[in-house]
DNA sequence: ATGACCAATTGA
DNA sequence: CAATTGGTCATG
């Protein structure tokens, strides 16, 4: 223990702490503090304690020794004697005097004087733990990587100067409308801030490394934030082949603790200045940042699982308010909320004319009506219209056609092949399915296998598996095409990429590897499932990753969709639109009271603790109360919240001050969640 | 959380 | 009357 010294050191002073202990605590000088002396300037270091409790979530005083005057600057990482225990904490700032009437602890031991909590970054936490109800420790544990000594002790070489050609990146955004005055605004130090909505077959990261590049060119650092680690290794490769090696480092948490922590150490010390990773990325110590950007909003893997989630999205909107950077927010798709930013003039559009887009994709709906199916002896047994099938025949002449069916490894439920009514079990009225390609169908409530199944509704006898899964799709797909390769990208075997190879690769939704070249067409199976769940966001979620999977053809290419052509969704894909669709959404949710044109907040726990919360809940004016019911299997209870969107901050900030008393009082917990992705 | 203090309650 | 329990308060 490196501390051992000053706890001994500390020791003399108990005897005297014991003498007043009898006294009135706000009176009681706490003896030993004089014994040693204080740093000579700001002697005083307010600290956030790392203490899971609301109530005791802001800064606290103490007095710094003369010993650490030098290493407990701003953003180090100490410990200090809280509540009887030795706790850890962050120096906030140094000041030369204090507003609390007692005598200060002097601090236990600075835990090293490497700063790694920039001010900015101080604050945004503060911020999202106001927006978020939640605490500021948390999320400072989300915002800074646990420390790694080694790394610590390894200085990187500065990054060496950027190769930046910014006729190169302009050449790069040429299609897009207002591409090149977004660029320019970054490279002479401005801040815009765009919703941007990618053309099909762009090879946006290299894009998003033009944008770095020219945010680089104004002397200013960069944030980019994608999905998931495959989307952020291609924008590695593009950072590296747009601004050459060493410029930027990948924030990941895969690479163990030692490599992140060195990364993470890269960026606050200035040596690198552009950062591109996953969630946590967002809280990137960049130095002098001048732009945030974010890819494909959307995606769910944006929404941090751990209290106080808050979504990367927010965060990356709040920070560029916050530090005044750039920000753009990209994708094939257009999510409500960056709709709505829109909207409200907080960022601009950066979209592709019409005509772009046409030469770039056409988007066909097929059918999945029998008759279209029976007019293709080829198709039979698959669930391909003739459309399709002939799409993929000509396509294979060309290059590698990417088939996407949703879910896999899943067992599906039967329905009659003719009428597509459900196929139910006799006995117990279950859901039929197969478990075996050679088996019965069997009920999944009852476990009877049923042999001779007939339709109730219709009469027919034959059965149809509305879902698949890959395997199944592979398996039929390479009966259609038998002198062609099937490769499956899905679960735990996704491919990164193929080459221009003629193969078909059939694909769950988001582990579409890119094609070198890209698709000679795009397939999309069965898109009445994706839309059959039931959720808010089911048919903005559908079309985004529609929208990302045929996005992956070659320029010209075409995209084939099975599905219904009177749904929304798949109109919107077809007319390459996701814009129009956000919109018609945004009414939606306005017409119906929910995000983003409201603030939604769920309170959830034992049925006392969430009625006790809402007792000490001081709600705003406007906001109602949902609830609270039954939810889940584990006897919980849970409330909605709703608040109309220009009280949304009252209401964040009403539930962090109920969760402060809560704390206090030690009342059960609750587990709130502001603006949750789903209901 | 943890500890301290104070008041009310319990038990011999 | 001491021992125990419960509520409240503060934590630098």
């Amino acid at each position: 223990m490196t501390g051992s010294s000053q706890a001994s050191a500390q020791q003399e002073a108990l005897p005297g702490l014991r003498a007043t202990v009898r006294r009135s605590r706000a009176t009681a000088p706490k003896a030993g503090t004089q014994s040693k002396p204080v740093a000579e300037t700001d002697p005083v270091a307010r600290v956030l304690v790392d203490v899971p409790l609301a109530h005791l979530d802001r800064p606290f005083d103490y007095a710094v020794p003369a010993t650490m005057g030098e290493d407990a600057v701003p953003g180090a990482r100490v410990r200090v004697r809280f509540a009887g225990q030795d706790v850890d904490g962050f120096v906030l700032e140094r000041a030369g005097a204090s507003d609390h009437a007692g005598r200060l602890t002097p601090l236990r031991r600075v835990v090293s004087p490497e700063p790694v909590l920039l001010p900015e970054i101080a604050g945004l936490t503060g911020r999202l733990a106001e927006r978020y109800a939640g605490s500021r420790a948390d999320v400072l544990r989300l915002a800074v990587p646990p420390r790694h000594a080694t790394a610590e002790k390894a200085a990187r070489e500065p990054a060496p100067e950027p190769t930046l050609d910014l006729e190169a990146g302009e050449r790069a955004w040429a299609d897009y409308r207002h591409g090149d005055a977004f660029l320019t605004h970054l490279s002479s130090g401005g801040s815009p801030r765009a919703v941007w909505t990618a053309a099909p077959a762009a090879d946006w990261p290299t894009l998003v490394a033009h944008a770095a590049a020219a945010t680089r060119a104004s002397g200013r650092g960069v944030v980019i934030c994608a999905p998931d680690l495959r989307d952020v290794d291609r924008v590695s490769v593009a950072l590296a082949a747009v601004l050459g090696p060493d410029q930027h480092v990948k924030l990941v948490a895969d690479v163990g603790p030692q490599a992140r922590y060195r990364d993470f150490l890269a960026l606050s010390r200035g040596a690198v200045r552009i950062a591109v990773g996953t969630r946590a990325a967002a809280f990137a110590p960049v130095h002098d940042l001048g732009l945030l950007a974010i890819w494909d909003d959307g995606d769910d893997l944006f929404a941090e699982p751990r209290a106080p989630y808050p979504h990367t999205r927010e965060t990356l909107l709040l920070r560029a308010e916050q530090q005044g950077a750039a920000a753009l927010l990209g994708g094939f798709a257009r999510s409500v909320e960056t709709a709505y930013l829109l909207r409200t003039n907080w960022a601009h559009e950066i979209t592709a004319p019409r005509a772009v887009v046409r030469e770039r994709v056409t988007v066909q709906i097929a059918g999945a009506a029998e008759e279209e199916l029976a007019r293709d002896p080829y198709a039979r047994g698959a669930r391909l219209p003739s459309t399709a099938f002939q799409t993929i025949r000509r396509a294979l002449t060309d290059g590698p056609v990417l088939v996407q069916t949703p879910r896999s490894g899943y067992a599906p439920s039967l329905a009659c092949e003719r009428c597509r009514g459900p196929a139910r079990c006799r006995h117990c009225s279950g859901p039929l399915v197969l478990t075996g390609v050679m088996t019965p169908p069997v009920c999944r409530w009852c476990g009877v296998a049923e042999d001779s199944w007939a339709c109730p509704i219709c009469g027919h006898r034959g059965l149809r598996a509305p879902v698949l899964g890959d395997s199944r799709t592979a398996e039929e797909l390479g009966r259609s095409f038998p002198q062609v390769p099937v490769r499956r990208s899905s679960g735990d075997h996704v491919l990164a990429e193929v080459s221009r190879q003629r193969e078909i690769v059939v694909a769950t939704p988001g582990a579409e590897p890119i094609a070198r070249e890209g698709y000679a067409a795009v397939v999309l199976l069965d898109t009445w499932l994706m839309l059959a769940r039931a959720d808010l966001r089911t048919e903005e979620e559908s079309l985004r990753r529609w929208l990302n999977a045929a996005a992956l053809v070659r320029p010209g290419g075409s995209v084939v969709a099975v599905g219904d052509a009177s749904q929304a969704a798949l109109q919107a894909l077809v007319r390459w639109d996701p814009a129009g669709f956000a919109e018609r959404e945004i009414a939606q949710r306005r017409e119906a009271r929910l995000p983003p044109a409201a603030r939604l907040a769920t309170l959830t726990g034992e049925p006392g603790a969430v009625d006790d919360l809402l007792t000490i809940l001081e709600l705003p004016s406007a906001a109602d109360v949902l609830g609270p019911v039954a939810f889940g299997d584990r006897g919980e209870w849970r409330a909605v919240l709703r608040a109309p969107r220009s009280q949304g901050i009252a209401l964040s900030r009403a539930l962090g001050e109920a969760a402060r008393v809560r704390s206090a009082r030690k009342l059960d917990p609750v587990r709130v969640q502001v603006d949750p992705v789903v209901l």
